[in-house]
RNA sequence: GCCAGCGUAGCUCAGUUGGUAGAGCAGCGCACUCGUAAUGCGCAGGUCAACGGUUCGAGUCCGUUCGCUGGCUCCA
């Protein structure tokens, strides 16, 4: 840090350098991409106000590294008008570990054509033409653009209420910035396209679509390799990939969007619902299971069909019609309302894993994330007005356990607010949406707010998991809901004898079975904890010969409820531990003459390698001491 | 739904300017009876996603549909 002034004294102007030239040399000696002036980010000819405190900003800080993207996307866009001349170009900001540019392209371009344009970026980089700030009035700017016929920054502009419009000139290309941007394209010597899509003007899909041109720059060739390397492994852990290598699930184009589960996977999926049992009985949950196919009155009671109707799979039994339910809450509330309910009950959660089945539309599935029919492990509180905030805090409090103590992941979470398609009183609205950030507040959980995101029928908790591209995918939820108890006319009896209308509350934890085990897929790279791993232990015998004391030992480990297999193939042993490895197996016991003897096991694991020689007693009391969240 | 790309054996992939389909792994059989990350030999396996068109001739070119992937929009 340092005090600059642009005050008479130390002969700056005497000696004809100026405060800038100043600030630019010191700048670019500490390799300086930009400035914090007073801790706000400036280019580096910045004019200095009296005794400014200045920090330089380096392409490593993430500030710097923004820039620097977003720098990049200005570089690109120059290109893409120097191969493409008539295109035009719409906006290119800095995005989590990258940048893009929209482009109505002139003619066509493919994703073969990126490496074309990386070429030309490169020339235009090894220039090292200045990044320059223009401040024009704006009847000027808007000439300018319109004159080129750039109709996107036209708007941009008229959108604006500025009188002077901020642009950024690198040669003869001129963009519609705010800024900051490095001090000249030379910076940009590490940049890689990554990708080509469409993408709607200003999001909206009444728009054009235009073509999005994704890529990514980094401070040095190093930092980018490393990246693109990070990608690829990524890539080597999706959970489609390791799904169909470890034999967990299939998709299959006769049910697009509708997984089917092996064995393995099914193992995984039922240990994850026996821990969810045992958890929700320890918390007070009662648990139920409603139809899957339901009449139309129902869901026309509910407001399904009215706001949700496009989403819906429909059936007819008897000439009537039906509804293949896409949530559980109107077959809960039956339950609910299947008799006189009173206070002393409450909160009465009732739990449902319920299995539904939502068109999605086909651009949109993906893998197990995205699926059209998926199992929510839900649940529907009935309390009293006063008991929002404690239930609220208590499922806040059993997501927080389930994230992050059993399963050590990292998440976000939101709270979203009012849609304009809400039904219902907005008073009400206000309301829920007080009691959810009250306890958010109170719990002291980070959130951000999703302005306008809720569900038709009230506010909404959500948390949301990452997957192994970073892309975050929203899991559990926590919905107060005033409006369905109205709809299906809820009551108790109070204390005071009196009929009272009881506030509802939406949530799940996992969010769907699948979009979790999707995730926990890539959270493991399929390496699963032993306590959820379809396969606990392999046996290998050596030879033909060992099949017998095989046996015996895998009769001992089952009957204390390990999973485990014998692999009986004629196959040398570096071949069935190879093989065992490849399914990430947690244990594999070597059986030979020696053990068979010794009547003890050789231990390998997967990742510690070999753990010698134990006898069974002692490899069970091992065992014992891998984690679960099981407690009986 | 929209934009772009892809679809060849169970899996991973090769297949010249259009001339009639190939490898490795997996599977099956035989031999080997094996000590810590791949034993050898053999066999079998394909309406080249589907349908239509151009052509003497299509895995290859064109069109349509389906599916998948990456985005956009959407997402209770």
């Amino acid at each position: 840090m340092a005090h600059f002034s642009n005050a008479a004294g130390e002969g700056f102007d005497g000696s004809g350098i100026s405060g800038g030239d100043l600030l630019r040399h010191w700048n670019l000696e500490k390799n300086a991409l930009a400035v914090k002036v007073n801790g706000e980010l400036k280019d580096l000819n910045v004019i200095l106000e009296e005794d400014a405190l200045v920090e330089p900003v380096t392409a490593e800080s993430p500030e710097g590294l923004e820039m620097l993207r977003h720098s990049a996307s200005h570089l690109l866009a120059q290109a893409v008008l120097t191969l493409f001349p008539g295109t035009k170009y719409a906006i290119g900001p800095a995005i989590k570990d990258g940048f893009y540019y929209d482009f109505e392209v002139a003619g066509q371009i493919a994703e073969e054509d990126l490496p074309k344009i990386e070429k030309e970026m490169a020339r235009l980089a090894k220039e090292k033409t200045p990044l320059s700030r223009e401040v024009l009035p704006r009847a000027q700017a808007l000439d300018l653009f319109k004159e080129q016929g750039q109709i996107y920054k036209t708007e941009l502009i008229e959108a604006l209420e500025d009188e002077h419009i901020s642009c950024y000139r690198q040669g003869d290309f001129i963009d519609l910035c705010r800024g900051p941007h490095v001090p000249h394209t030379g910076f940009l010597r590490a940049v890689k396209l990554l990708s080509l899509a469409g993408a709607y003007w200003r999001g909206d899909e009444n728009n054009i679509m235009l073509t999005r041109i994704y890529g990514t720059a980094f401070p040095d060739k190093d930092s980018l390799k490393a990246y693109l390397e990070r990608l690829a492994e990524a890539k080597r852990r999706a959970h489609q990939k390791l799904g169909k290598e470890l034999d967990l699930f299939s998709l299959h184009p006769e049910g697009p969007g509708f997984p089917f589960f092996h064995p393995k996977g099914m193992v995984i999926i039922n240990r994850l619902v026996d821990f969810w049992r045992q958890e929700h009985i320890r918390r007070g949950y009662c648990e139920i299971k409603t139809p899957l196919i339901l009449n139309k009155d129902l869901w026309l009671q509910s407001g399904h069909w009215d706001h949700y109707r496009e989403n819906m799979y429909f059936t007819e039994i008897d000439e009537r019609e039906y509804a293949i339910k896409p949530m559980n809450c109107p077959g809960g509330i039956l339950v609910y309302n299947s008799r006189l309910r009173s206070y002393k009950e409450f909160p009465l959660r009732m739990a449902e894993l319920g299995t539904v089945h939502r068109h999605e539309r086909s651009g949109v599935l993906h893998g197990l994330m995205r699926v059209r029919c998926f199992t929510q492990d839900d649940a529907h509180l009935y309390i009293t007005p006063e008991q929002i905030k404690d239930e609220i805090l208590g499922v806040m409090d059993l997501a927080k356990y389930i994230y992050s103590e059993v399963f050590s992941f990292k998440y976000s979470v939101e709270l979203s607010t009012r849609p304009e398609k809400a039904m219902g009183d907005p008073a009400m609205w206000d309301m829920a949406e007080k009691a959810l950030q009250e306890a958010l507040e109170e719990s002291r959980t980070p959130y951000r707010i999703n302005e306008g995101d809720g569900a038709f029928y009230g506010p909404k908790i959500d948390f949301h998991l990452e997957d192994c591209l970073g892309r975050t995918w929203q899991c559990g939820t926590i919905q107060l809901d005033f409006q369905m108890p109205e709809k299906f006319d809820m009551t108790y009896v109070g204390r005071d004898g009196q009929q009272h209308r009881p506030v509802m509350l939406h949530r799940t934890v996992y969010g769907s079975l699948e979009r979790f085990f999707g995730i926990l897929i890539e959270h493991y790279a399929g390496a699963f904890p032993y306590w959820l791993a379809p396969v606990q232990v392999k046996i290998l015998p050596v030879s033909e010969d060992h099949l017998d004391y095989a046996r015996e030992v895998e009769k001992n480990l089952r009957c204390r409820g390990c999973r485990t297999e014998i692999d009986v193939r004629d196959e040398k042993l570096g071949k069935k531990i190879r093989d065992a490895q490849m399914e990430k197996i947690p244990y594999m016991f070597v059986l030979g003459d020696r053990e068979n003897e010794e009547r003890t096991v050789a231990v390998r694991e997967r990742t510690a390698g070999d753990l010698g020689s134990k006898t069974l007693e002692e490899m069970l009391e091992l065992l014992a001491q891998e984690f679960s969240p099981f407690s009986l």
